[in-house]
DNA sequence: GGGAGCATGTAACGGGTTACATGATTGG
DNA sequence: CCAATCATGTAACCCGTTACATGCTCCC
């Protein structure tokens, strides 16, 4: 009966982006999830969201709550339940923790260079280093967005986290770019 | 007739490990995948390197030969055509570069780390960064392999990039678990 | 008038995984 | 003797995406 197989992680990212205690809608779920999950781990599509949501409101890990709007049409709002932080904390406690993944294809097309004019590779290594800048300026208002709110402070760090990774990855671009240059054809 | 929607990316990927002149077979592939590829971008499954193979011999963008071994069975080794050069060369330098991803599976934990206990948080932060330093080691070993030989002159850099990044992600993480026992529960 | 943001969903599809099938050789 | 490595493939399945459907309000 029961369907013990494990939930995909996805459902575990968004009960987490629910596990601050707060009420949100699908809508919000995702821009949550686009300016704060993505930098570490990734963000769902905006249908996947919504039927994560359901699964998770047939097993009763959320409850949802309708909330009429301004307009005609009825917003509905999400809380984690107790049964639900109590999966979540098992979960993050007990489940097996999957190895890193990068996916940079930027570096795939670097790594296949001799097929390719030297001059391309430079510019799609610029144009990485430059985004790897960006991020890094995004994640730093986020770093203080989130310490300024207690109930953020796990958020904090990990975006610091991620300010750090992204700074080196900017600096590693860098480098790579000078031995690219330096580079027998 | 001619399906012309865009190839996946592990299709070039598997083009790409062919593009460096080398006989390899499906088995060959995967190790090398394994040992490069998984760094940077991702390591597909075996029973996937073969049926992209599959689909690159019949677009005439690899060819394969059959090789006697010293049982009964034969192994398929594969080449990549001009053809196939052709078409990495175009996709390498024409098409949209996907914004990186970063997976990582430890820091969405840590991220809902009110949830869990302080003490399980700090032995998985302290994985992850054993499990960053070990990565360290092991690319400065494939770096010095790869400056080795001319032609893996790109792998080189890119290896290099990696060792950087991982090296960033240790001590990111030995900053983290102590940022981590320094926050007020 | 039209695009962007708000807001919620369904349906088709595909990329990639796991599980399975098979079997030889080598080394601890 | 059993595990690991070499070696190739098929089939079922699911996760997540894109495309589609709908419609409101705000602002240029």
């Amino acid at each position: 009966m029961a369907d013990d197989r494990p939930l995909p992680t996805t459902a575990y990212a968004v009960l987490g982006l629910l596990s601050f205690g707060r009420e949100l809608s699908g809508y919000d779920l995702k821009k949550w999830s686009d300016a704060s999950l993505r930098h570490f781990f990734w963000s769902p599509a905006v249908s996947n969201i919504y039927s994560e949501l359901k699964r998770l409101e047939g097993l009763g890990f959320v409850s949802a709550r309708e909330v009429p709007q301004d307009d005609l049409r009825n917003k509905r709002v999400f809380r984690i339940t107790r049964e639900g932080t109590e999966v979540l904390a098992r979960w993050v406690e007990d489940s097996p923790v999957d190895p890193p993944v990068l996916k940079d294809h930027t570096l795939l097309r670097v790594w296949m260079g001799h097929v390719a004019r030297r001059e391309q590779l430079l510019e799609m290594v610029a144009a990485a280093e430059e985004a790897a800048r960006a991020t890094v300026d995004e994640l730093r208002h986020n770093v203080d967005v989130s310490r300024a709110d207690p109930s953020l402070r796990y958020s904090a760090v990990v975006e610091e986290w991620c300010r750090r990774e992204q700074q080196a990855r900017a600096d590693a671009f860098a480098d790579l770019r000078a031995q690219l240059e330096a580079l027998p054809d």
